[in-house]
DNA sequence: GACTAACCGAGACGGTACGTCCGGTCTTCCG
DNA sequence: CGGAAGACCGGACGTACCGTCTCGGTTAGTC
């Protein structure tokens, strides 16, 4: 990225941007083939037509290749739109959090990530810095927007209100395995306004 | 313990009792000093004093070692108190739940079981059956108890709040990383109990 | 053996004889399926129905079961027919010889025991006190018979004649691996007989 | 040797050759030290400093250790002398050949993969194709030299006076465990001679 | 236009742990 | 007290990946 690595195969002057990309295809690929235990770098290298020794030139761990795969996906999803009705964008961002965690192939790799950083320090920070801040930031703008508006109000704590939402979503997926329905979402979104 | 398993070494009438104990605090102790990854079914054997055949005789897998170790040990924890007064009761029992899972063994091993439980639906079936169904009863039973009390708004769901409350503890533990403080928890518990 | 076991299934007048005849049964029957190298001391215990214990507790190593298995089978085999003619007795003892080593059952055994012999002292003890003496006894008959009748020369060495005609058909049973046809074998004894 | 493999550690381009001796030496060693039945795979790679996993990529047994083993030691050993005399060539052969069968250690590794030649057709096989076969033309030099001087009875039957000659040694070696002493062998050539 | 440093594929290597098999011992109950 | 059953400790098996290390080939800027 950034410039660096043009359309050479890798010499003094650069990575090779082609062994990049089918590095992190592959990574995503058999995640969903095989999931996250039967994940090997092996089995990485291989299906990307790669040195295994050029995985770990430019990667730690599977779990860093899952993350700069992850980051690349993810990159710009879960923005909150902006209708001018606090209500409305909440609730449409609440069931689009939801979707992207139970159904789309980057919520996989985000809950595997998830899943490790439980025992890995290193990746809990990686994931938050690269990933849990900036969604933090995304979480919040709706009642940022509505504070600007005036239509907040002041008493508010915005970061307990994204907390108790995005928890029972969150809570759900990773651990009672309950379905996240658009009524529960919605619930969750008008208890917080109805607050106070 | 049942009947089947009394004193003997292990033979054709039962299993060795003394055996099983010594797995499971193995698995147990060596969880917190070396963490999930570097645990292997090898080293529970050699620190348990056991042979490697008679873990694979009894259990599947590593995660089947700690969750027998983690039933056990959590068996009688988290059940609510009950001072016939529904606020005290929910934030007293929120506050536990919190220390449970950032401070003590049992909760270590909750979160690694959890984590694991995200590519492993054989696990995740287990924690659901074994812990998670009868810890959602508890964390039902303050409101329960209020309910037959009269005191409690008949229009609310039970399932909902106890989410809405629990989510937002195990979202910060899980996800986030945040502390979970009492102000926290208290706050939830209120924001619940003061809608409607 | 001896007349101590008798048609019980063992207790404290003796052993279950028919426990050790299933062990040797069994113990011959695998070694012609499976072969040496695959033949455990559990698969015989289980083809006969027998607890390993009663194995443990009658034979020390699955070579003794063998060496059991070979004297009872190879009890009465060999012993040269007496004609009054050396030179047909032992045409016909040699036949016989290589017959018993490359075609039959017992032969089998034989030849794995002496295999396994060459690395376990014990065993070749064994083999020489129970059959290799009584054998060798065998193929010195119609040189003894024929001193008697004083049909043999004075000056030949019994045993060293026995070596000469015994040697060759061994070595290509166990070396060269070379068939052992008639025209071989007569001709060892006609080259013996023709010395001196 | 050959040509393939180099200096070099172990690459694409050829194994290390430094491995395949250190393996070889391990097994030859550990034969002598601890016998047949005590020598495992996990002894040679532990004493030859090499992962076992190096082993099972060039080996596929270690009876096939053990050939290579020996092939490299015996290579060149057991050609008999030409001294023009073929009385005096034939004592002085079988007398190296009974030496190295009963007190050298190639002999006994020659043993060792002998015994397990009976129940391994592979094996038996090999060595019949990268010793047995060189070694019996070997055991013919003396009498095809003694032909073309013209010096043997044109009557005599080369294989068949091998055999005469080297079957009573390996009998004895292999079955009866009696000593080979130099009279033996000197009584075994003149017999071959003296017939005719 | 030859040189050269870094990247690339390939894969051998020393290791660790896997899950299995079997050896030999021990314990319990039955006959 | 012998035997059936089978749990137990121990140790080796053969396999799968780990992360490291050469190799020879390729490529793009430098001299």
């Amino acid at each position: 990225m950034g410039g660096t690595a043009q359309k050479h195969r890798g010499n003094r002057y650069g990575r090779s941007e082609e062994a990049r990309q089918s590095v992190l295809e592959a990574a995503d690929d058999l995640l969903v083939e095989v999931g996250y235990a039967r994940l090997t770098i092996e089995g990485i290298a291989e299906r990307a037509g790669v040195a295994k020794q050029t995985i770990y030139r430019w990667w730690t761990s599977k779990n860093d290749i899952l993350m700069d795969a992850f980051v690349q996906d993810a990159a710009e999803a879960l923005i909150p739109s902006d209708t001018g009705d606090l209500r409305h964008d909440l609730r449409t961002h609440a069931r689009n959090v939801a979707a992207f965690l139970t159904a789309s192939d980057a919520g996989a790799v985000f809950r595997a990530l998830t899943a490790q950083a439980q025992h890995d320090p290193a990746l809990a920070a990686r994931l938050q810095a690269e990933h849990l801040g900036k969604q933090r930031g995304h979480d919040r703008l709706p009642f940022e927007r509505a504070h600007i508006r005036g239509d907040l109000d002041p008493g508010v704590d915005i970061d307990l209100a994204v907390d108790q939402i995005m928890g029972p979503i969150y809570y759900r997926v990773l651990v009672t395995g309950e379905p996240v329905t658009r009524e529960f979402t919605d619930t969750l979104v008008d208890a917080v306004l109805s607050r106070g």
